[in-house]
DNA sequence: TGCAAAAGGTACTAAAATAGTCCTATTTCC
DNA sequence: GGAAATAGGACTATTTTAGTACCTTTTGCA
């Protein structure tokens, strides 16, 4: 269910081997050496990463990739977003049939609320928590003080 | 991300629809003419549902299917679990490869935690919240407690 | 008793998403 | 200028999802 797709999980991978160094280059084959993957794998991956502005990169011999960011500034949410796209749980816009009746509506919105619940629950995730990184706490899931606020607007029923 | 299947949005749509009458019997054509699915994609789907134990089924002439509990004893996660089998957020027991390296089993459990945190938030919301039935509460998402207990014991390693 | 309605089960096909690979262009160091 | 490295895209193969069809079993009813 809610699978995550394993590109993402080697993503996670990568940068998680990204930020056990201090802002050194690491080579796409260096990573994909270190990481077990295939070398153009990781390459795709670590392009991807880039683009989404997770990872910089130095082009030209001797260049290669970086985090962005301290690992405790980029959350799985950011992670997901830039290999998977944009958030969408349910495919309702694209089965339009579904939607002349008023509980399907109902029904795709609530599912809708509980997506951003666990997107809120992502966000709240830092990759330096996902790779256990030393001095930093752990995921605390602590969502209902944020969550509750998010959720009430959405009550109101929306297209779809 | 994390996307559901549109056969489990579906099955929320048929759910909801059984969820307004008081323990009528419906049958499948029936259900697909109300909701808009064709008539063998909402049987496949009721049949799924019944095995998941979710619907209870009637056969022979004059047959059908009706909730086998009151929607608010029915959790989003039952309706994910029927249609698409127990969870598993990461593929990590199939890519091996990667696991060598002591980073990326970090990584998996870190996900596994997270996944646990998203099973709660569904086990959570009652398919009487999903439909916005009168007189129930709006899911609530609070997490925190429950979810606390849930994930500490989680924290040593396990085979990924 | 036989017919028709309805669920149960399974197998199959088609479509779509994922994963993986390869090729070429561009940049930059030496 | 050549080698190392990223950028970008195209392409193929694999896997998953969605949808359909067919046959079996059960049961109400004329």
């Amino acid at each position: 269910m809610l699978r995550m797709s394993k590109l993402t999980d080697y993503a996670t991978v990568i940068l998680a081997h990204l930020s056990h160094s201090n802002g050194e280059l690491h080579a796409a084959a260096d990573v994909a050496a270190r990481t077990g993957l295939g070398v153009a794998t990781a390459s795709k991956l670590l392009k991807l990463l880039a683009r989404a502005g997770l990872v910089t990169s130095v082009r030209g011999a001797q260049g290669g990739y970086q985090l962005a960011r301290p690992a405790d500034e980029i959350s799985a949410a950011d992670v997901i977003d830039a290999l998977e796209g944009p958030v969408a749980i349910t495919a309702c816009s694209s089965a339009d049939v579904q939607c002349e009746l008023e509980s399907v509506c109902q029904v795709s919105t609530a599912w809708q609320r509980i997506n951003g619940a666990i997107r809120l629950a992502l966000k709240d995730v830092s990759l330096a928590q996902l790779t256990g990184a030393p001095g930093t706490s752990r995921p605390r899931f602590d969502l209902a003080s944020t969550v509750s606020s998010e959720i009430e607007p959405a009550t109101s029923g929306s297209s779809g």
